[in-house]
RNA sequence: GGGAGUUUAGCUCAGCUGGUUCAGAGCAUCUGCCUUACAAGCAGAGGGUCGGGGGUUCGAAUCCCUCAACUCCCA
């Protein structure tokens, strides 16, 4: 035998994803005979590196399409990347500064040069790293989010929108990192408790300069931006100061003093400054009592000239900066430590600062309609359906998308300034100028036409994937080309529910508003990958494994296996060495077992027959897995499919069947029992093939020289037959058998070598003699017999049936009395808990027949146990 | 502050509409084995008042109330 004890992986993995690969086995095309079966893959950023929620995420992908591949489906697989314009030009601007190179002494253009230099560069990594992993995608498909086709579609559907009414401008208070220099939607701001610092600061109040009141804020930069003070009307402390008016310490201008019942009384001192141009409900409070609006900081976060005050200075620096001044001109009664929530950048973790501008919207009322009733009518389901109650909330609650990034990297809006003043939505500058002219009767050029700075949102590409990768130009023709009307609705979604409804929920939107059919049918919604301490997995922590590190370690299907061995969907997955160790040891286990089966000498002369009843337990056994495997596939059960096909594995075929035709140690096995034997291993690999594509496909391979057609990945997944449970009952029961001999021998030190003789009292000896062979072999038995009581034997009951093991004169009767007592007083109390149950009358009334039929059985099961033990103890006195 | 979710063995989780799948699985732990497929293994064992309390019911891990802890979403 040359095979080696150990399973290698690197070789198998390469030659296989390869030949898959040569032989264009993951690549579909349109086929109206068969079923399709359609994931797209959540496209990773640009400027990802495999991470470990991506093995997760794209490991549970490629088990559902292999598996629907070898179900006959036509499974198709659609790969391809995010533009991720916040990330990637933060990405590049970063780069550049290292050269030296500051993106504002940059055109546009020059810019774009330099990020598309660096996406064909470092773009495709990602998915070369995917097939690392085994990953069985249509590689031909590779869409990227700004390819011109995808965004071709971007602009036909802005543009549609904007005509339908539903993408408006406006002046919003939007979330502003002066770090990126762009809006953030409120999703991407993390809200983090930091320590700050409560400012109390006297304001006078106007015609009577010895009166004040004292405003707490935690950001007195900003009182230059004030346009009033707001009490609360019911505040009793406040009612002297009704109607007048406040002066601005430091710059001497007069606001008024208004009421309104939003103000807390019991925070701070009762009455708020009203800075509408630098605080979300300052804004509100302002537009309805129609306030004047002073915005007093720049983009970058500086203060501008109409702060008057320290004009030039950064927020922070100014706010130290204005503590002090207050304080030497005597308006600062005290300073307080506080702590409070304050939204950071998901991206550059800066600061956040509301800040009003004019943003582009897409009106969320109506949109969103068809795409919260297909959730909530389950026409799309969630797994877990726990999340059904999440988008319930946020679909209610929905806002108004700002779809607009003041950013280069993206699809740049569509929108035209004209020097009127006006603006026109086209897909081009040509179509853009016609329509100006013809609306507004002018006779401008294209030079006379600016097209709006900002890009689109990142999602407001990407909740077009599951169209666009098969058809860009439906937006406009409103007619699905052949691949979309095949492949749409796709069948499975995987993805974090972190992105629920970033990109979820929009593509749901789009799905019904352009194609009037939902985008897929079930989404999967995995956990995050922390480590050990529940810390979530990132760069910066340093606490994530690398993926090819980890590939290369255990083998693609041990780390594959790792990763689903404890993750049901929408669980976090708390990620341990142990697991993809546990898929390795896996890997390994099958190894051996093929080692074994491989290294068998065949006499043709041999009988199987001895065998036939293991190979009929392990058939039914193999078909009862099979059904608990499709139904936890059925209901996204991924994991649970996985532990049952490793029990399968381990514990029925390795652990007990193959135990059992087993012949002795370089005794030959006969042809019959050997080919079932090879066959039942065939059927494992298949169950084997989603979840660990590489060893299976090596072995398949191993067991017989096969064609490319015949490849594991194109098999047919094993057909479901029924299956009689009554034949695995019973070999459960004559397994239970053997462990309780193999105890026997363990708890008195006896070797496994020495025979024992085996009578059992029962009466079904049939369920015993049919497996007579098997017993005999696996708990090493001189004799078996079936009869009464024998004398100085050890003994235990298994459902009634009495086992007597004569142990000769080596039985240690004290012993053997106590460890009956203590069987007898057990089964005692468990009566007495029935019986009592019994005669409760009520009980006899109120269950129903077959729990009572339940009870009266195990009432007779544990008497006859009883008398038993009875009779064994008298025996032994 | 509003809403949702979670709490079952040391860890991660199953336990569907209350009753033999009812207290489970994998890992970890402990004991004994290098028994010629596999020590990345084999054989065996021990772990849980099902977060606390109360209620409904003949019967509750499962339904209801309440308290506690943790997580997430929104403000």
């Amino acid at each position: 035998m040359s095979i080696a004890s150990k399973y290698e992986p690197a070789s198998a993995e390469a030659k296989w994803y390869a030949y898959w690969m040569e032989h264009k086995l993951f690549s579909s095309s349109v086929d109206p005979n068969k079923e399709p079966y359609t994931i797209v893959i959540p496209p990773p950023n640009v400027t990802g590196v495999l991470h470990m929620g991506h093995m997760l995420n794209n490991t549970i992908q490629d088990v559902l399409i292999r598996r629907a591949r070898m179900q006959g489906k036509n499974a198709c697989w659609v790969p391809g990347t995010d533009h991720a314009s916040i990330a990637t030009e933060t990405k590049v601007v970063q780069l550049l500064k290292e050269k030296g190179i500051d993106k504002k002494d940059l055109t546009r253009e020059e810019f774009l040069t330099h990020a598309w230099d660096w996406k064909e560069k470092y773009g495709g990594i990602i998915l070369e790293q995917l097939k690392k992993l085994g990953a069985s995608c249509d590689w031909d498909r590779t869409a990227f989010t700004m390819d011109p086709g995808l965004s071709n579609a971007v602009l036909s559907v802005f543009v549609d929108l904007h005509q339908k009414g539903k993408i408006y401008r406006g002046i919003r208070m939007v979330n502003w990192d002066p770090k990126g220099q762009t809006a953030l939607s409120d999703d991407e701001v993390i809200m983090k408790e930091v320590a700050s610092k409560l400012y109390y600061i006297n304001y006078a109040i106007e015609g009577s300069p010895k009166e004040f009141l004292t405003i707490a804020t935690t950001r007195p930069e900003t009182i230059m931006a004030d346009v009033a003070i707001c009490i609360n009307p019911e505040d009793p402390r406040f009612t002297r100061l009704k109607g007048k008016r406040a002066i601005i310490p430091l710059i001497n201008r007069s606001i008024p003093i208004i009421e309104d019942s939003y103000v807390d009384m019991e925070f701070g001192t009762g009455c708020l400054k009203v800075t509408p141009a630098h605080d979300l409900n300052d804004y509100e409070l302002g537009l309805k009592h129609k306030l004047e609006v002073i915005d007093i900081l720049n983009d970058d976060g500086t203060l501008n000239a109409k702060a008057q005050l320290l004009v030039g200075e950064d927020r922070f620096v100014a706010r130290k900066k204005i503590g002090k001044l207050l304080d030497e001109a005597g308006h600062l009664q005290k300073v307080d430590e506080y702590r409070s929530n304050v939204g950071h950048s998901e991206r550059s973790d800066a600061v956040i600062e509301p800040k009003l501008s004019m943003q582009w919207f897409l009106k969320m009322d109506e949109i969103t309609q068809p795409a919260f009733k297909a959730v909530m009518e389950d026409i799309i389901q969630l797994h877990p359906p726990k999340f059904k109650n999440m988008y319930r909330v946020w679909m209610e609650n929905v806002r108004d998308w700002c779809i607009s990034r003041q950013l280069w990297w993206g699809h740049q809006i569509p929108a035209y300034y004209l020097p009127n003043g006006e603006y026109v939505v086209a897909k081009t500058a040509e179509e853009a100028l016609a329509q100006a002219n013809a609306q507004y009767g002018t006779q401008y050029t294209l030079a006379d036409l600016r097209q709006d700075e900002d890009v689109l949102d990142t999602w407001f590409s990407s909740w077009l994937w599951p169209i666009s990768v098969f058809d860009t130009e439906v937006f406009t023709t409103g007619k699905p080309n052949k691949e979309l009307s095949y492949y749409y609705p796709t069948n499975d979604l995987v993805t974090a529910p972190e992105i629920l409804f970033f990109w979820v929920a929009r593509m749901v939107i789009a799905g019904y508003e352009y194609i009037g059919e939902k985008p897929f049918k079930n989404v999967y919604l995995t956990g995050i990958v922390r480590d050990k301490l529940g810390r979530k997995m990132s760069k910066s922590l340093g606490n994530s494994p690398d993926p090819l590190e980890l590939i290369a370690q255990y083998g693609a299907d041990g780390v594959r296996t790792g990763m689903l061995f404890s993750s049901p969907a929408g669980n976090d997955l708390p990620y341990d060495d142990k697991l993809v160790e546990q898929g390795r040891n896996f890997a390994n286990k099958i190894w051996n077992a093929f080692r074994l089966v491989k290294g068998w000498e065949i006499d043709p002369n041999l009988d199987g027959s001895v065998n036939a009843s293991s190979i009929e337990w392990f058939e039914q056994r193999f078909q009862q897995s099979l059904s608990e495997i499709n139904e936890h596939f059925d209901k996204f059960r991924i994991s649970d499919a996985l532990m049952a096909t490793y029990k399968l594995v381990w514990d029925d075929f390795c652990a007990w069947y193959l135990e059992m035709i087993k012949p002795a140690y370089q005794q030959p096995i006969d042809q019959a029992t050997y080919d079932k034997t090879l066959g039942l291993f065939e059927e494992i690999l298949k169950l084997l093939h989603p979840f660990m594509p590489f060893i299976s496909e090596e072995l398949w391979h191993q067991i017989n020289q096969r064609s490319v057609a015949e490849s594991l990945i194109l098999a047919s997944w094993p057909e479901s037959k029924p299956f009689d449970s009554q034949i695995t009952e019973d070999a459960a029961q004559v397994f239970e058998v053997v462990s309780q001999i193999r105890n026997l021998r363990a708890s008195k030190g006896m070797s496994p070598k020495e025979p024992l003789a085996l009578s059992i009292r029962t009466q079904n000896p049939g369920l015993y003699s049919r497996f007579e062979s098997v017993l005999i072999k696996l708990a090493n038995l001189s004799s078996l017999q079936f009869g009464d009581q024998v004398e100085q034997a050890m003994s235990f009951v298994i459902k009634g049936d009495e086992c007597f093991v004569p142990m000769g004169g080596s039985i240690d009767v004290e012993a053997e009395k106590a460890n009956i007592l203590k069987e007898l007083e057990y089964t005692q109390g468990f009566l007495a808990g029935v019986v009592k149950k019994l005669s409760n009358e009520r009980f006899v009334a109120g269950a129903p027949a077959q729990v009572l039929e339940m009870e009266r059985k195990k009432q007779a099961d544990a008497e006859a146990k009883i008398k038993a033990l009875e009779a064994s103890l008298a025996q032994l006195e």
